[in-house]
DNA sequence: AATGAATGAGTATTCATTCAT
DNA sequence: TATGAATGAATACTCATTCAT
């Protein structure tokens, strides 16, 4: 069933260890990833780790620099059949009341703690909040997209770390508050 | 200054490596906080914090409860003298825009991420945020407050993992969408 | 309900710590009984250890000793109604064939182990052997009484480390054998 | 002697480690055994010890393992010039009377204790008296195979348990007594 | 090019014992 | 007389990294 591949030659093997280490930080935390762990769940052996990675960080910043494109993917998924101002702000509604999925959440925590904390791994912030801003500047004007994207994060961090009930109404109040104040969307030009 | 003080009763101790232990999530993050380090920070011996502390964990808790508390002590003076619908929009205006401490961000996001994947830790955020809320119910309705509140968090959020110049402007367009969505103040009462 | 008594002066505290102790060997072994575990279990203040007793050897020595006579008083017991030679027979059988209790074939071990490499507390063994000696030649004459002795020892013993289906029958035969090459019985006196 | 050997590759070293846990259970008993005290008695880095063992419990196991297939294999010596029944009988009061390796007596009640306490340690004394048994089987009916056994398991505990005067004469009688009674040595066949 | 063996530094935790009160 | 506070030493175990092969 598992095949038991052969070990040599296996150029997608990197590759594998990457998302292996993705799995791991999810499953651990970046505090919980191990060489051990992460190459025990890409099934690779000990000593590929720090073949194929310089370090235990090289490996978990391309790790965490895939999950935040990935991320952004799925941001721009919700926008994809988007072609008016209605759909776009029901899309950024959805954004804030959809059910996230908790593993991505923790994800998201661990990379922001890592970037508050070492700026090596800012950039991927940094990249990751460019990539999200271009594609808000594509539905609303420069400054709403900021606001709505600080909007998202807010609304949905405490919907998270809050265990109150959470009503719904406050994010749409939140929404169009920031869409009225928009002299004019993008939509527009 | 390390005045060698007697071995036996120090009716603070417990109390001192709690803010030991604050000191050292600051500098080396939750996952670089040891048992030895606190206790160097703290300057007691190693054996003390399991005397005071069932675990690592246990005082990781306590620390980041008590600094959850100062948070929300901090941002309860920012609001102090306030007393006019107007006092209190440049309240949060100061709160977006006011530069933080660096130090506390760091840790801000350490509790983020602990309480996002622990759910033991959940109780120090619930308590942080059912704290702000309340403190913003004072000055604004509650589902305003809830947006403000949700506006804050995100734009500092942005702020710091964000490297980009930040527009001042944003904000104020961000709290003013917020607050001419309101249908009524609590000033008003 | 758990009648919380005055901690101050409790004559029967001592004994109550012993008590616990051998509670705690049964349960954790001897390598696993501590001062805390004791302490908690006897429900007195850690202090209370090494006030009542010199060292943790001593309370060992002190559980054990209860232990060991408490188990000739149950083997004496055993012999309690045996006025005829059949009777002895039929009690050292039962002696090898009743179910014993676990954790006292633990605990027996326990000493066992402890005598075999420590001399200070061989002197546990030795009484208890020549407790159950005596009992024995009240019932058997001398060298007979020390092969019964032997047996029940060999048999109880391999009962327990041994996994394998026990044949009745083997205590049958081994006793009668020590029997019928006993010359006289001190039944006969 | 204690030649500087180069730190890679040394094959025989999982082995090494057992022979000196071994050694080390010996001297200073289950309980006192530590990684430590194994890793100095073999002359292996402290690391060696859970690479090459998954931790104390399995190379205390392994170790035991080993004592006990050795101490069967002595068991088989003091048969292997037997040809005669009164051979198998001399042979079996030999075993009763020499003079043991006190080192010995002493492991074997660590491995009757861990095994009275812990089932995974059952195995080791299990596999033991199977081979003992069948070695036995090799000279007396399977009935006397086992009393035999168990008297050898009794004399020969209480002989270090006691520190009475023993008479020789004792374990005669008791191996006459388990004899006589075999209604048919496997000699005839 | 790839890896299994190896290790030193470090981790949380337990604990017998001491002793000021 | 009794005990809570305290601590140094020790424990099992984990791990990033090195490197001979």
């Amino acid at each position: 069933m598992t095949e038991r591949r052969s070990r040599r030659s296996d150029p997608a093997r990197r590759d594998r260890i990457i998302d292996a280490a993705l799995e791991v930080i999810a499953r651990d935390g970046v505090a919980g990833t191990t060489h051990r762990r992460v190459a025990a769940q890409a099934d690779v052996p000990l000593g590929s780790m720090t073949y194929h990675f310089a370090g235990l960080d090289e490996l978990i910043l391309e790790a965490l620099t895939r999950f935040a494109e990935r991320a952004s993917e799925s941001f721009r998924a919700a926008f994809s059949g988007v072609r008016t101002e209605a759909g776009a702000r029901d899309a950024v509604l959805a954004l804030i009341t959809d059910d996230p999925d908790p593993r991505d959440l923790v994800v998201t925590h661990e990379v922001y703690t890592l970037a508050a904390r070492r700026p090596e791994f800012r950039r991927v912030t940094r990249d990751w909040m460019a990539r999200d801003r271009a594609l808000f500047e594509e539905h609303f004007d420069p400054r709403t997209a900021r606001v709505l994207n600080a909007l998202i994060e807010g609304l949905v961090l405490h919907r998270v770390l809050d265990t109150q009930h959470h009503d719904p109404e406050v994010a749409r109040t939140a929404v169009d508050g920031a869409l009225r104040d928009a002299s004019s969307s993008v939509e527009g030009r």
